[in-house]
DNA sequence: GGGCCCGCAGGG
DNA sequence: CCCTGCGGGCCC
């Protein structure tokens, strides 16, 4: 039987779900067993007032378990040693919703004026978690997330940078986790008789981890490199901003896989779980955006 | 809204 | 050089 765009789209999502919540479960293993506590399901609704005006530092049991979870079984002993420092960030502050900061260092000059070096793991030197640009431009600027329009920047030992900006619509955010699907499998130049010139198209073919954008991000889950995010305007999260661009922090690649993905033909995609380093500002909710595309994030 | 073209950063 | 890529602007 053949499933609905729709409907295929709410499996992957589930399916997405679940991997996140797989990971979630293992972080929240304590250690000492409390039997099987139901887990109900909190049932904040996350409103504006409670996000915003509240906002206590959630000490939640995050970052210790992912700790637990190699890659591969192999090393973790120092790894830490080589992120950037993020003890520098305020912890449980709440970031603004509405107020943009703006902090581009190349106001109105076309001509890239980068302060730091993009290719490199962990923070870049005086970009708060949170700052915002209104372009991937201007975030190219600011060494962020150094490509245009890609939304992965790759390096040896991993990706430096993702974007978060919708273009996979069964990718699921929960903010502090989230599921993002690797690059490829598009044709972006059309065929001989009808040649195009795109930067996006729908897939058209298997993705594979030989991609090297692909790779790079295999390699952040081996590695455990710290991965820089932002979140564009065109996601559909309530994590996502309204407009623009925001830098929300840094994250691990935790799991990768491949699964099939949405459209015609349903080709291969390269799939990674990535889950937010502890220590950091809390992501605001966009309350303009609670309830969009059935509730992805819920 | 959709279609089309385009610049740019980065990698091969 | 070439090609790619979850942009952006313009036109209709």
């Amino acid at each position: 039987m053949t499933l609905s765009y729709a409907e295929e789209r709410e499996a992957n999502i589930r399916r997405n779900r679940l991997v996140l919540c797989d990971l979630k479960y293992k972080r929240l293993v304590p250690d000492k067993e409390p039997k099987e506590q139901p887990r109900v399901k909190s049932k904040r609704r996350a409103t504006e007032t409670e996000e915003h005006v509240e906002a206590p530092p959630r000490k939640t049991v995050r970052a210790e378990v992912l700790l637990d979870i190699p890659s591969d079984g192999k090393r973790r002993s120092n790894r830490l040693a080589n992120h950037a420092p993020i003890s520098d960030v305020r912890r449980g502050t709440p970031l603004p919703l509405t107020v943009k900061k703006i902090v581009s260092s190349s106001l109105g000059d076309t001509k890239n004026t980068r302060k730091h070096n993009p290719k490199v793991y962990g923070n870049i030197p005086g970009i708060e978690v949170g700052s915002w640009w209104a372009t991937r431009e201007e975030c190219s600027n600011d060494s962020v997330h150094a490509p245009w329009v890609g939304g992965i920047a790759p390096g040896q030992d991993g990706a430096y940078s993702v974007a978060l900006s919708g273009g996979y619509e069964d990718d699921v955010d929960d903010g502090y986790a989230f599921t993002y699907t690797g690059a490829g499998g598009r044709d972006l130049k059309g065929t001989k008789a009808a040649p195009k010139n795109l930067r996006t198209a729908e897939q058209s073919f298997d993705q594979s981890f030989e991609h090297n954008h692909n790779k790079a991000l295999k390699r952040s889950a081996e590695t455990g490199k710290p991965v820089r995010v932002i979140r564009g305007f065109k996601l559909q999260s309530r994590y996502g901003p309204s407009e623009g661009y925001r830098y929300d922090g840094l994250y691990e690649v935790k799991r990768y896989w491949t699964e099939k993905g949405l459209g015609k033909g349903g080709h291969l995609v390269c799939k990674y779980a990535f889950i937010r380093l502890e220590g950091q500002p809390d992501i605001p909710v966009n309350p303009a955006k609670i309830g969009d595309a059935d509730d992805i994030g819920e």
